[in-house]
DNA sequence: GGTCTGACCGGCG
DNA sequence: ACGCCGGCCAGAC
């Protein structure tokens, strides 16, 4: 019990965290892994985005990976919603990859402290 | 109930 | 520079 409710809550503190991405900014799985202090863990951050379906409120097209490419866009409704709406908060998608990654991205580990 | 895979990342050959 | 491999955790078969 106690095990599944801190696995619940590390995959809640992922969804905080990618709430918490501004428009027009975007950050990497590694980069949340590493801001909660599991930063072997990046897998476990894109597992957590996949049942962040589930709740809509969760920017998951800000995340992607260290690339900068778009890589979970195939788990939006279509292939294109992801890098739709990252130029529609004003970001530049070029090939699936987020153009001036580096520019906007957004590390939690500074942002928040 | 063991095994595999997954929207990743960093290190090593 | 490029490619492969291991590691982390949780869920699906």
């Amino acid at each position: 019990m106690a095990k599944k409710e801190k696995a619940y809550n590390f995959f809640n503190d992922v969804y905080d965290v990618v709430r918490l991405i501004p428009k027009g900014r975007a950050t990497s799985y590694g980069a949340i892994a590493t801001y909660l202090g599991t930063k072997m863990s990046a897998r476990m951050v894109g597992w957590a985005m996949n049942a962040a379906h589930n709740d809509k409120t969760i920017p998951a097209h800000r995340v992607v990976n260290r690339n900068g490419q778009l890589t979970g866009r195939f788990h939006f409704k279509t292939p294109t919603t992801m890098q739709y709406r990252l130029e529609r908060e004003g970001l530049k998608v070029k090939n699936d990859t987020i153009v001036d990654f580096s520019k906007i991205f957004w590390d939690p580990y500074l942002e928040l402290e």
